[in-house]
DNA sequence: CAAACGATTTTCT
DNA sequence: GAAAATCGTTTGG
C-alpha cells in the first residue's frame, strides 16, 4: 500500500515570495530553492496546493532545450522575456498545460518548469479533476498532471506569481542540501550536448518525482 | 498555406 | 514496451 501521507512539517503560516525572489539572476539557484516551496490556486471550485517536489532550469537563448534556443523570441515565448515571477505557461501535445516560472530580468529569457508537487490542499478537488477513482502518486506527478489537478490552464500564461488567485508561498519548509538530487532534464533529447547536463531537481526519494524514462543520474562535469 | 513537431500522458498489448 | 491522442506554434515552400 502507498503511503501518500504528506511528510512535510509546516509552519501555521506562509509567505508569498516575493518579484524579487525571482529577480536574482540565478535561474539554477531558484530551480533548487523553489523545492519545498508551496503552489497555490484557488479558482471557484476551491482551493488547491502543492508542495514542489521537482523542477527543472531552462537557460536562456544559448541552451538547446529551451524554447527561446537561437533568440526564437515570437508570440508563445514573449512570457520568458517578461519580467521574473511571472507564469510562463504554455499548451505541448496539444493536451497538457505546462507550469513554468520566469527567473530573469525583462529581456533575459530564463525560467523554471515546476515538474512535480507533493499534494497538500484541495486533494478531493484535485482527485475529481485528474478523473481518478483512487489516489495514487499519478495524481500530480509530472508538469501536465500536476496543471490538470491545480486546475492550472495555458489561458493563464504571464499571470504574476504574487496574484491573489495563483501563487507560490513560503511555508518554513527547508529542504536540506542533501536531500536534493539532480540528473537531466526529461524528455529534451533533441537538445545535443545540453539534453546531458543536470538541470533536474528532486526532493530525494519523494513519492511524486517523476520516474526517470532513462538512467539517472547522469552526472557530467560542469 | 501546408506540414512537422513537441519541456507529455494514457491506454492498449 | 509501443502507440495514440490532439492542437497551437513554428518553419518551410
Amino acid at each position: 500500500m502507498l503511503d501518500l501521507s504528506f511528510p512535510f512539517k509546516i509552519s501555521n503560516k506562509g509567505q508569498c515570495l516575493s518579484p524579487a525572489y525571482y529577480n536574482e539572476g540565478n535561474t539554477v539557484g531558484i530551480a533548487k530553492s523553489l523545492l519545498g516551496k508551496v503552489l497555490i490556486h484557488e479558482t471557484p471550485e476551491g482551493l488547491c496546493a502543492g508542495v514542489i517536489v521537482e523542477t527543472e532550469a531552462y537557460l536562456g537563448e544559448s541552451d538547446k532545450a529551451a524554447h527561446v534556443y537561437n533568440g526564437r523570441r515570437t508570440k508563445r515565448t514573449e512570457t520568458m522575456y517578461g519580467p521574473a515571477g511571472h507564469a510562463y505557461i504554455y499548451l505541448c501535445y496539444g493536451i497538457h498545460s505546462m507550469l513554468n516560472v520566469v527567473t530573469h530580468r525583462e529581456g533575459i529569457p530564463q525560467a523554471v518548469l515546476i515538474r512535480a508537487l507533493h499534494p497538500w490542499k484541495g486533494i478531493e478537488l484535485m482527485r475529481q479533476r485528474r478523473n481518478k477513482k483512487k489516489l495514487d502518486a499519478s495524481l500530480t506527478r509530472g508538469p501536465g498532471s500536476l496543471c490538470q489537478a491545480m486546475g492550472i490552464h495555458y489561458s493563464q500564461d504571464n499571470t504574476p506569481l504574487w496574484s491573489t488567485h495563483l501563487k507560490i508561498e513560503d511555508w518554513g519548509l527547508h529542504i536540506a542540501e542533501n536531500n536534493i538530487l539532480s540528473g537531466t532534464r526529461i524528455g529534451v533529447a533533441y537538445a545535443q550536448e545540453d539534453a546531458l547536463r543536470p538541470y533536474r531537481f528532486w526532493i530525494k526519494d519523494n513519492l511524486f518525482v517523476s520516474k526517470a524514462p532513462r538512467p539517472y543520474p547522469l552526472i557530467s562535469k560542469n
